[in-house]
Order: C-alpha cells, then structure tokens, then sequence
DNA sequence: GAGACGTGGGA
DNA sequence: TTCCCAAGTCT
C-alpha cells in the first residue's frame, strides 16, 4: 500500500495537490491507445518508450482525436524504433501526410535512425532526450515521467493553464514560463511521477479546459486561486496575436490520358517541406493571366477549376486552381501518380484540396468495392 | 527570442 | 463565420 504522503518534498505545502490529482486520475484517467492504465502501472506495467516517444512527437500542438488514428497506423507499420528505422523517409511522410508540422516526420524518422543505432534504446535522461531531433524541453520530460516514471516537469500547454489557474498568475504566458515550471517542479511527486503528468494533462484536457472549466469536477478547486476570485477563464494570460496576411497563387492539375496526375516534390525544408504537391505559382504572386502561363507546368489549356482557401499557422492562402488534360511529356523534376496510388502520396490537406477542386474524388482512399481486384 | 511551422474541431 | 487553439521544436 503506499503511503499516504507520497510527495518527494514532503515539507512542501503543495504536496496533498498531487495525491488529490492521482486520485481523481485513478478513476477518470482517459484511456488511450499509448498508454497504460493506472491500475496497471500500480500491477507493474511499464509503457513502452517507443510508443510514449512517438505518441509524444504526433501530440506536439495535436489534438488527441487526430493523433489516435495516426498512432495506430505508425504502430501496425512500424512496431519498434528499428522496424521505423529501417523504413524509407518517403513511406514516413506519405504515412504523416494530413497530420501537420511535417518536420516532425523528418525529425521522427531521424531520431529513429539514431536511437536504432545506438542499440534501439532510448536515453533515459532528459539531456540525452534532448539531443534528438525534435526532442525539445517538452517532449524530453514527457518521456521521462511516463516512459521511465522520473519525476521530470512535464510542461505543456494543460500544465500552463492547471498552473496559470491554481496560482493566478497574471504574466502573459510567454514570459511566465520560468515561473510555471517552478511551480510544477515543486508540485511533482517523487511516487508515481509519471501517473502525475498525464493526470495534470488529463485535468487540463478534460476539467480544467480553455474555455467553461468543468470547477465543480475539479480534484484541485480548493487548492485553485482562480476559483477563489471567481474568474478561471481569465486564465492564462496571453497577449494578442497578430493577424494573419492572406497570400494568393495559382495551382495546376494536369491529367494524363490514364488519369494520372503531374505532381512534384517540394524543397527539404521550409513550409511542408518534403511533402509532395502539385505545381503552383508562388503564393504571393499576382493572379494574372501572363503570371499564370507562365508559372504553369507546360503551356496548354488551363481552364479555371475553382478556387480553394487553406489557413496555415501564420498566413491564410487562396489558390485559384486550373486543370488541363495532357498527353505530354513528363516535365523536368515532375512525376505522375496514378489514380490508385494519388491517396497515398506524401500531399499535405492544402494540396488535397486543390486537387479536390479540379477532380472530384480523385484523393479519397479508393473503397473496397473500386478498389481494382478487391476481394 | 521572435517567427516559422499544419490541421481540424469546437464554441 | 470567425476565432481560438492542441501533449512544441527549431532557428
């Protein structure tokens, strides 16, 4: 049984928040495919790091909805950090294509090969976290307190708001992040460190949430300042965001006699970068008719096919699609893919919609009964 | 250290 | 519709 104080600074007065949040977590934990229970852990299971690892990387600024599906895939296609290292970067894109923040894949990929390397183990240190590729001050602690069960701070966004809220902290969130992790390094307990960052996740995620916190759920109500002044939502504070600028392109979808469409794979780095599209204008160009021609993949019959609108993180984007059909030649640095193969190329949801708006269907997985020698 | 870097869902 | 934002990292 264990004891009833079960914080590491026993002489801290923020300890009894922690056994109240592992309570409330031993009863309303969410259950997801990467984890394990807390009755579980409690019997002496332990995660798996690589699936915490990849978990971790697919959740940076995710929502746990899209992640689950993705999860699932990577783990049937790659089951261990060696199967992934072995794996070719472009099936890796191509299995990430949707997700967003593609240089996640990237680092994920390179941070395979490296752990696979060394042995298939990951560091179980946050400095030797840290020095893998997309391992950041995040991520590292993560995986220390659920992988390894260390007592790490675990700081994501849940844990700035749990935080912001228990102590009213009225720092803009950017510059209160020293402060915030003073706090948690004090709170966390040296039992069950791993059980306490999910639940501080869980809590911000399911009852301490953005808007309209569920406070009379709340584990942690009588230990939160923000409820004493009557005013949770206030927090965190953040400072205004600027707008976003609107850029506007063209993009082109050229169809074979076959129906295979012309595509071509962008830079390495940079916006969706390594991700495959379809070929466009620059996105800050001018929509005229002579700009237009001109960026197009090969002279030919453009015809107007609509026009879609896609919001990135910093800049909202308008592309004018134009669709041609062809029997040309390939041009220099492009490649067709065939109906069958187009839903599973590496293309980012921009791209899908661009070519969604010139044909119809044509990206959607192919259903069991099209499908070409479907049982 | 500020800006780049995706997407989809909820209110 | 529009805004906000979700388990951040890299440069």
């Amino acid at each position: 049984m264990a004891p009833a104080d079960q914080t590491r600074k026993t002489a801290s007065p923020f300890g009894d928040i922690a056994t109240r949040l592992l309570g409330w977590y031993d009863v309303h934990h969410r259950e997801l495919p990467w984890r394990i229970t807390p009755q579980e852990h409690a019997r002496g299971a332990r995660p798996d790091p690589y699936c915490i690892w990849l978990s971790e990387v697919m959740l940076q600024q995710t929502t746990v909805e899209a992640v689950k599906a993705y999860f699932r895939v990577f783990v049937e296609k790659w089951p261990d950090v060696g199967a992934l290292a072995a794996a070719q970067t472009e099936d890796v894109m191509k299995a990430w294509a949707g997700l967003g923040y593609y240089s996640r894949a990237r680092n994920l990929k390179a941070c395979a090969d490296l752990v696979a390397r060394r042995g298939g183990r990951f560091p179980d240190t946050e400095a030797g976290l840290r020095e893998l590729p997309g391992i950041g001050a995040y991520t590292s602690a993560a995986i220390m307190a659920i992988a390894f069960d260390r007592p790490a701070a675990v700081v994501d966004g849940n844990v700035e708001r749990v935080i912001s809220r228990l102590f009213s902290i009225t720092t803009p969130l950017s510059e209160a992040k020293a402060e915030i992790r003073a706090h948690v390094e004090r709170i966390v307990p040296g039992t069950r460190p791993g059980d306490f960052a999910q639940a501080m996740m869980d809590l911000g995620a399911t009852i301490c949430t953005p808007r309209r916190p569920r406070c009379m759920l709340c584990p942690l109500r009588e230990d939160c300042s923000a409820v004493v002044s009557g005013d949770p939502e206030h927090f965190p504070v953040r400072l205004p965001k600027a707008d976003k600028p609107l850029r506007r392109g063209a993009a082109f979808v050229a169809v074979r006699g076959d129906g295979a469409i012309l595509l071509r794979k962008r830079a390495e780095k940079g916006l969706l970068g390594g991700m495959t599209e379809v070929p466009t204008t620059a996105w800050t160009a001018r929509i005229d008719g002579a700009t237009t021609q001109a960026a197009a993949p090969f002279p030919g019959n453009w015809k107007p096919a609509g026009r879609i609108a896609h919001v990135f993180t910093h800049f909202a984007l308008e592309l004018d699609v134009f669709l041609a059909h062809t029997n040309g030649e390939t041009p220099a640095g492009h490649f067709w893919s065939l109906p069958s193969d187009i839903s599973g190329e590496a293309l980012p949801t921009v791209m899908k919609k661009a070519i969604e708006a010139a044909i119809p269907g044509a990206t959607k997985k192919p259903s069991p009964h099209s499908a070409k020698g479907a049982p």
